[in-house]
DNA sequence: GACCAAGCGGAGATGCCATCTCCACTTCCG
DNA sequence: CGGAAGTGGAGATGGCATCTCCGCTTGGTC
């Protein structure tokens, strides 16, 4: 909905409420932004009192714009989410079913790994029963499709459905999560060997785009984190 | 150290400490015992207040024998972390390099499927500076020579390395994770699918030994869980 | 430029939950 | 049977996030 470089700043709210002054439509924004850096970096978990510091506010202006957690992760991922969506329609159209599928699966993967938020809004959903359910459920059709195209072509192993794309991509994004402050980009090397996993058949491995951890990095990433 | 079902209740401890009183030591006993099931179940964040009270015995008790989590998880994970790295020596055994690492390799994710604690000491590693990490730092070489070996017999692609071995483990145990009511043993769908992924080459994929989820099952996956 | 509704901030009330202590009582065992 | 060892569990302690409340500030309107 909410374009992010929306030049009308007031407007938009529901019909019947009379629209915010300007100043609280400008706290607003910076509590989304604010919002959507630090679930980006920490997920959603971040306590409101730390959004409304980042975003240079109180915390009872945080409160009043937004009656929870929710309301704010809906106002923030609405977008993010509708983006992916499109992607896997538009992936439908590349010319080779096969790419088009192993682009968008390195697509989603690079998302969920780049935006913590965004990997927890639509994969671990907790977060349930709000608009972001329903958007989770556009995705699977589509990647339905994607897959089905691909396995038509010969190029897919037969035996994958749609339920697995989310339940990989959530396996991928343990290891970000672990590897975050060592080897950010280290799910590359798993995503593709999982897509070699997923290839009908093949000869030889793909190179995989990132090293192995070594020893220490990988001592210094198993030594990170308790909970999330 | 500890034999599970040792005949000699007493003994055992540190040279100049006496040994515990008989009820003490059975109490103790119980505490492993109920510690043992809740971790596997649970994790390794339950409380000591509730091992107490599922080993019958009370909170004060629990403190009083070990000082901390930390002494508790060693008491419990110490024999099934060895059992695990001998496990992986005797893999190395095995007439045929490939089916030696396979074997390790499913029955590692069964054993963590099975044991959320024992995932939780050897692949979250947070419980760090304590026997478990020299643990997790035999079991890393073990591996390694049975990936070396079954590379050299040309059917495991040349470029994973030991540290690999946890990563994948680790995403296989997200998916335990997650799906644990609705399909516990989901995990052996893409523990398959990976080692399809860590073949050097193969005509067909392997058939995948669990059905994906239903749309439902899915949607039960996904609304579980937030935290740990 | 003055008035007041709308908005603000942030200290602190509230609630939750795990850790750990303490001591009057019970049990073991020599 | 006596004293040392052990027990239990109520409650003290501390941490941490949510959300409220109200005296003060600000925007916008006439």
């Amino acid at each position: 909905m909410r374009r992010r470089t929306a030049p009308t700043p007031p407007a938009e709210s529901a019909p019947g409420t009379r629209p915010l002054r300007a100043d609280a439509e400008r706290n607003r924004q910076r509590l989304i932004a604010a919002a959507r850096e630090l679930f980006a970096r920490r997920g959603l978990g971040v306590t409101l009192d730390d959004i409304a510091h980042h975003a240079g506010v109180g915390v009872g202006t945080a409160y009043r714009r937004f009656a929870n957690r929710e309301a704010l992760v809906e106002a923030v991922f609405e977008d993010q989410a509708q983006a992916l969506i499109a992607r896997a329609e538009h992936a439908l159209d590349h010319a080779d079913p096969w790419d088009g599928l192993a682009e968008f699966f390195q697509a989603s993967a690079r998302h969920f790994a780049e935006d913590r938020g965004l990997r927890e809004v639509l994969l671990h959903g907790t977060h349930g029963r709000t608009r972001m359910a329903a958007l989770r459920e556009r995705l699977t059709p589509a990647v339905g499709a994607l897959l089905v195209r691909a396995q038509e072509d010969g190029r897919l192993r037969d035996d994958v459905e749609a339920t697995d794309f989310p339940l990989i991509q959530l396996m991928l994004g343990v290891v970000t999560e672990h590897s975050r402050e060592v080897a950010p980009e280290l799910w590359q090397r798993y995503s593709t060997l999982i897509l070699d996993g997923l290839r009908a058949e093949r000869a030889a491995p793909t190179p995989l785009p990132h090293r192995a951890l070594d020893l220490d990095e990988f001592d210094q990433t198993m030594a990170r984190h308790h909970s999330s």
